[in-house]
RNA sequence: GCCCACGUAGCUCAGUUGGAUAGAGCAGCGGACUUCUAAUCCGCAGGUCACAGGUUCGAAUCCUGUCGUGGGUACCA
């Protein structure tokens, strides 16, 4: 069944196209849902931008348009308002039967992408030098949160973990780890390896004999020098581990298969800075090997180079970033490739999106996206920091996301048990920082704010999974289980079919069924915000037919199987919504 | 200097890619609970959409400029 939206459009191009003839169905009906109950459902904004080209009055382009809408199965009312907007009113049946379909799809009604695109998802990339801190968050879980929409899109995702593994840093590490003798030390922790790194960099700023050493230790390295390759190996083995345990408490579904780190680029760059070469783009500049991309520019207003190869003859993040493209498009054939990356390095991806192009990587059509983000800001408007200054590791974050989570819960439902406030706590608590980061657009800086995001009211993770609770508790009290229900059988005209009396039920329905719009809009824009708008709209919606529709105690059992349905379809797509953003729902709190 | 984002109610943010009277939450004021979980709902108040031009039937949205904030400016990522 093809959807409203599309129905309307088709109905609006073939009134157009008797009223003023066939050239004239291919325009564009400009349908828009109504922002005011009280100019119907949907509205037809076309007959205003037609007055030129028709040399008539918008409005009564619109009356002849609106004379050749056809009045009865789709629309019950079509009305010429203002200067020339034809005001649509759905008839509710069709709005109750293409519910009933939305019931009985296990999709609720999204329809599988056909054919399906390849798509690479580049995210969470964590340095493995580091222990995970507040500046991977953003990348790990809007990543996560577009590669669920675009799988449950249908299309044919591949997640890639560009862990940093291999660059400069370790070379730091290395060299201070190697004088320090940690490598033969047996207890080997994560939170060491942190305090080790912070002493490595000091001694790099402030040492040119160690950071000289540092820099030789990288060659090392990369050229497989036995000593370098044990230590660097029990490094990785250590942060991975430590990666791996944050990612399973965010719930993140990336797992070892995904991991591509920098090191597995390694064999392909020799061959990546050859092909460059060859595409003639490649400049020598005091020993290195660079690229000049047009239009960028360094302080002194000279043309700004890319060092594909380094003067030390080590390779650099752009020959690393590059033999992924290389890899992304041509070997694994992806049709789009997405990188999750903080905005900050926005300059560097357009510069190499452009050597690719340059070279001839994407002459399959392929595309290259960068979604960048902003910063996460503390309290006082400043990059998020502790108190003492330090970057805030990821690990307390959660912890402390938790314990907070697990006040509220304590507060507002003390008739829970201790375990099943934890197991609440834990779904609340992460749920809480993923959906304030993700409801944010991404492009702006935020504020972490607890009390913000933890709140019960607004635009919030325990908003939603509360509204998610109060519907569970709705089919609990009435002992019915959702799956007796049919939204009416086939066809939906059943005993317990869906009538759409009150006006906060017409409310409810065309909220609902926006949802296949919401993510194509959000697979498109890769804005995962606007599925948070979408969710909470519908909470609200959902709350307002709440106070107003009694459901259990519904006068009729037809009304109240009808509102029972409604209940279900709001539940499941709240959470199937979150579940797309990563985010869990609980059967109370 | 150059380049790139951002600027919407007191605060935090949306605004369907150009449509009617710019919307939510918080904070403030006033209402509604022997409840299907009031963790909610209803109402009031709150705006020069940074500013100035331009494009057109129509601009918070597009183009230019100005101001403000933040970021970037090769061999860290």
């Amino acid at each position: 069944m093809p959807d409203i939206q599309t129905t309307l459009e088709r109905l609006l191009s073939e009134a157009v196209a008797k009223a003023f003839g066939n050239e004239f169905a291919d325009a564009d009906p400009i349908l828009r849902q109504a922002t005011n109950p009280k100019f119907g459902d949907y509205q037809a904004n076309l007959a205003m931008g037609l007055a030129k080209r028709l040399n008539q009055k918008p409005r009564d382009i619109a009356e002849a348009i609106k004379e050749k809408l056809p009045i009865g199965d789709v629309l019950t009312d079509a009305q010429v308002a203002g200067p020339g907007f034809i005001n649509l009113t759905l008839n509710p049946d069709l709005l109750a039967s293409q519910l009933a379909a939305m019931f009985k799809s296990d999709r609720l009604g999204v329809a599988v992408a056909d054919p399906p695109m390849k798509v690479v998802v580049d995210y969470a990339s964590p340095n493995l030098a580091k222990e995970m801190h507040i500046g991977h968050l953003r990348s790990t879980i809007i990543g996560d949160a577009i590669a669920r929409i675009l799988e449950f899109q249908g299309q044919h995702v591949t997640r890639h973990n560009h862990i940093g593994d291999w660059g400069t840093q370790f070379g730091l590490l290395l060299e201070h780890l190697i004088e320090t003798g940690w490598a033969n030390s047996t207890d080997t922790s994560i939170s060491d390896l942190n305090v080790l790194y912070k002493e490595a960099k000091v001694r790099d700023d402030t040492d040119p004999a160690f950071a000289e050493r540092a820099r030789k230790r990288v060659v090392d390295l990369q050229s497989g020098d036995p000593q370098a390759r044990k230590i660097w190996e029990q490094l990785i083995v250590e942060s991975i581990r430590h990666m791996n345990q944050v990612f399973s408490c965010l719930g993140v579904k990336l797992t070892d298969d995904d991991l591509k780190p920098e090191s597995f680029y390694n064999d392909r760059l020799p061959g990546v800075i050859e092909a460059i070469e060859n595409a003639g783009l490649i400049r020598d500049c005091e020993g290195a090997k660079v690229v000049y991309v047009e239009g960028f520019f360094n302080k002194e207003g000279e043309p700004l180079p890319m060092a594909v190869k380094k003067a030390d003859g080590g390779f650099g993040y752009p020959a690393t970033d590059l033999a992924a493209v290389q890899y992304r498009v041509k070997d694994l054939q992806a049709d789009r490739v997405v990188y999750v990356v903080d905005s900050r390095q926005k300059d560097h991806f357009r510069q190499f999106f452009k050597i690719a192009a340059d070279v001839g990587w994407l002459t399959s059509g392929a595309e290259l996206v960068h979604v960048g983000f902003g910063t996460i800001m503390g309290l006082d408007g400043k990059p998020f920091k502790t108190r003492e200054g330090d970057t805030v590791r990821l690990a307390d974050v959660l912890n402390e996301a938790v314990d907070r989570a697990s006040k509220v819960i304590a507060d507002k439902a003390p008739d829970l048990n201790a375990q099943e406030r934890e197991e609440i706590a834990r779904v609340v608590g992460i749920g809480a920082v993923k959906y304030f980061d993700l409801s944010n657009y991404r492009i702006k800086d935020y504020v972490f704010d607890w009390d913000r995001m933890l709140a019960l009211e607004g635009n919030t993770a325990p908003y939603l999974q509360n509204a998610y609770v109060r519907i569970r508790s709705i089919f609990r009290k009435g002992e019915v289980d959702p799956s007796t229900l049919t939204g009416g059988g086939d066809g939906g005209g059943g005993a317990d079919a869906i009538k759409l009396e009150h006006e906060a039920e017409r409310a409810l329905a065309l909220q609902l069924l926006q949802l296949p719009r919401i993510i194509q809009s959000v697979a498109d824009s890769l804005e995962p915000h606007r599925l948070c708008t979408y969710l909470y709209e519908l909470a609200s919606s959902f709350h307002k037919f709440y106070e107003k529709c009694p459901v259990l105690a519904a006068d009729t059992d037809a009304r109240r199987d009808s509102r029972l349905t409604l209940c279900d379809l709001v539940a499941r797509t709240l959470k199937q919504g979150l579940e797309l953003l990563g985010i869990n729902t609980v059967e109370r709190m």
